[in-house]
RNA sequence: GCCCCGGUAGCUCAGUUGGAUAGAGCACGCGCCUUCUAAGCGCGUGGUCGGCGGUUCGAAUCCGCCCCGGGGUGCCA
């Protein structure tokens, strides 16, 4: 079996293998001049060369080589043994250019520069206006696809690392969503096992009042449980083959870690029987681990509740007959007691099931692939989660391949991705700490960002020529909310997720630069504009527009671009392009914005075209922020 | 030991998947608000793309070796 590539986006032969189900096969975007140019010298370099090729069409580098170059004639020529200047030639002449391009050259050691006609420009925006999906054309893949997201342990706090699972999940379920698929946000939250029970017990011995528990409440349980219930000293022991008399020492010392423990594996026998009284208590810690998360939710306007919750628990019954599977089909073996699926081409095995009979994570996960693939019918099934479990979900993907659980309900291959996020570190390029020496909760980040954005637009909106001038309080704490929230998200979400990055608050909740707000403030001067105008949307729509100035062209040009945008994320799962794009088009606006007066154009036909070009920049900026759920205010 | 991921301007990072002269933001220097929001715009300073070799019309990007940093590596999740 040829080995499987990590990072199957990365590597053409691995698309070449996929099926034709795969979400990797898009169509075209209609309104994007790429299509068409696409089309017209894929058919040149058929009549040409006789052979189907991708004649690589670009953006320009530049824009004075024009709009597009098609990059295809150098790599063929090589093929051939020919001259790439002269092939170029040949391509261009048998090219069917008409109502596209007004100029066409070969330019360098064989790029072809393509110019477009302002009315093919014009009409291709036209398009794109009138679009509900702005551009992006409906998916061929018409099986759901999975993101694991958040991915919280009941009775412990939300960390910063938490934040990245979250936003980055739900970012590429909105891309996803904008792509029409059908989405499923899973939360698979750690409900189950013995750290739970584990803390339930601890709770019931101390008599807590399950009523009024909090979440501090349950994180000190947890803590403690698990202080209380350590026998490493004595496991030690045993390890360096201490004397008989120090093990007895330990022995009698860890009497108490022996009756908690018993205590929790009891508890835990109880609640997985279904014991009611101990189910009850159980749900209520869940239910007060589950609250920070929906709140935090809430604040970062991220689509995670009650209702993506699925965690370890809901596969328990199914764990057993994961094993079974993996027995039955021979692909699992017994090794020093447990169970392991070995794999062709590394050593170590995937660990299924404990020597006591126990099951692991792996087990659980397995289950997980099965569920999501089968029953919720993903032929995408993503998991956010942090880089260091890399090796973990190759084996558990691997495992899933060997058994066939990569399969939807009707046989479409799925595709399993893990989108390992790297850690986010203190400026000792440790774990993240406060001044106080506390772990930086993802709570305290928020406020913090609130916090700022409010003082700002509080500030701003002092001086008298403020939009925001005169609002009441609620009101610019809503939009302050807003700016402090899209410079952590957009600063999270505009890198590399892969990388570790140190994390800086002065620069995470930075508003100007390349910020969440430097993009939120291009789409409130446009707001405002459109506001001022006083021509209602309708008359805007109605309008033609006139792509006359550089400035203009420039920005229409990289509107058309949106679709494909999208479906580049939604091939790559790279997030930054959202961020790289929208920072592009703010730039070519506020170009615009500098060169061409709107409201006090020189006649009304002007006024009305560039109002119009407002309207779908705006539009456009707004779906591009609503990608990384990041709310875009008329006014701040 | 083995496996994985990084190394680009003083700092934080992009770089459209091999394309034309490597770009932003902070920071620093200068300029632009009686004209649609100055959270903005323009100009300037700043580079051995970790190192060496290779592949070719063309390399920050692909391949090989080395240096540095981080992570993972059988019964926790």
């Amino acid at each position: 079996m040829p080995p499987i590539p990590s990072h199957p986006f990365r590597t053409p032969e691995f698309d070449m293998t996929l099926p034709a189900t795969s979400h990797t096969l898009s169509p075209r975007p209609a309104c994007d001049p790429a299509t068409e140019l696409d089309a017209r010298f894929r058919a040149a370099i058929r009549a040409v060369t006789g052979v189907e090729s991708d004649p690589q069409i670009r953006p320009s580098g530049n824009a004075k080589f024009g709009d597009f170059q098609v990059n295809a004639a150098m790599a063929l020529a090589k093929e051939r043994g020919t001259n790439p200047r002269a092939l170029a030639e040949e391509i261009l002449k048998s090219a069917d250019l008409a109502g596209i391009a007004e100029k066409c050259e070969v330019a360098g050691p064989g790029f072809i520069n393509v110019t477009l006609t302002r009315a093919c420009t014009e009409s291709c925006l036209t398009k794109l206006a009138a679009s509900e999906t702005f551009g992006v054309p409906a998916p061929m893949d018409p099986h759901a696809v999975v993101v694991d997201l958040c991915g919280v342990n009941v009775a412990k706090q939300m960390h910063v690392g938490h934040l990245r699972a979250t936003i980055i999940g739900d970012s590429l379920a909105r891309v996803f969503e904008r792509l029409g698929r059908k989405v499923w946000r899973e939360n698979h939250l750690g409900d189950w096992g013995l750290p739970i029970a584990m803390t339930l017990a601890k709770l019931i011995r101390e008599r807590a009042d399950f009523a009024r528990l909090s979440l501090d409440d349950l994180n000190h349980a947890y803590r403690g449980a698990q202080k209380e219930t350590s026998t490493a000293d004595l496991d030690a022991a045993y390890e360096n083959h201490c004397g008989p008399h120090r093990i007895a020492e330990f022995e009698i010392q860890y009497e108490p870690a022996r009756a908690a423990m018993e205590d929790a594996k009891k508890t835990l026998v109880r609640l997985q029987s279904g014991d009611p009284e101990i189910v009850r208590l159980w749900e209520r810690l869940i239910e007060v681990t589950m609250e920070q998360v929906y709140e935090a939710a809430r604040t970062l306007n991220v689509k995670v509740g009650r209702e993506n919750n699925r965690g370890e628990s809901f596969f328990r019954d199914r764990l057993a007959g994961v094993i079974d599977a993996f027995a039955k089909s021979g692909l699992a073996k017994s090794d020093r007691g447990a169970m392991v699926v070995p794999f062709a081409d590394r050593e170590r095995p995937l660990l299924i099931q404990k020597s006591d009979g126990g099951f692991l994570y792996a087990t659980t996960d397995l289950a997980a692939v099965r569920f999501r693939t089968f029953e919720l019918d993903g032929s995408l099934v993503v998991y956010v989660v942090d880089a260091r479990q890399r090796d973990h979900f190759k084996d558990v993907f691997d495992a899933a391949r060997l058994i066939g659980w990569n399969k939807t309900a009707d046989g479409a291959e799925s595709t399993l991705v893990h989108l390992g996020f790297g850690a986010v570190l203190g400026p000792d390029k440790k774990p993240l700490k406060t001044r106080s020496g506390e772990n930086f909760t993802l709570k305290d980040l928020l406020d913090e960002a609130c916090e700022r954005g409010t003082a700002e637009v509080t500030r701003r909106a002092a001086d008298p020529n403020a939009p925001t001038h005169g609002l009441p309080a609620d009101e610019l704490a809503k939009i302050g909310a807003a700016v402090g929230i899209a410079a952590v998200k957009y600063a999270d979400l505009s890198g590399d997720l892969t990388k570790d990055y140190v994390f800086d608050l002065d620069s995470m909740i930075a508003f100007e630069g390349d910020t969440g707000p430097y993009l939120q403030y291009a789409h409130a001067r446009i707001a405002s504009i459109l506001a001022k105008s006083g021509e209602s949307p309708a008359a805007i729509a109605a309008a033609s527009f006139a792509l006359a100035e550089p400035a203009e062209k420039a920005l229409a040009l990289h509107l058309l671009r949106y679709a494909q945008m999208t479906l580049d994320v939604g091939r790559t799962l790279e997030t930054n392009r959202v961020g790289l794009y929208l920072r592009t088009l703010a730039e070519l606006f506020n170009a615009f914005y500098q060169s061409c007066p709107v409201l006090k154009a020189d006649d009304p036909a002007t006024r009305l075209a560039r109002l119009k070009l407002c309207a779908i920049t705006r539009a456009i900026l707004a779906d591009g922020l609503s990608l990384y759920g990041i709310v875009a205010p008329d006014r701040m």
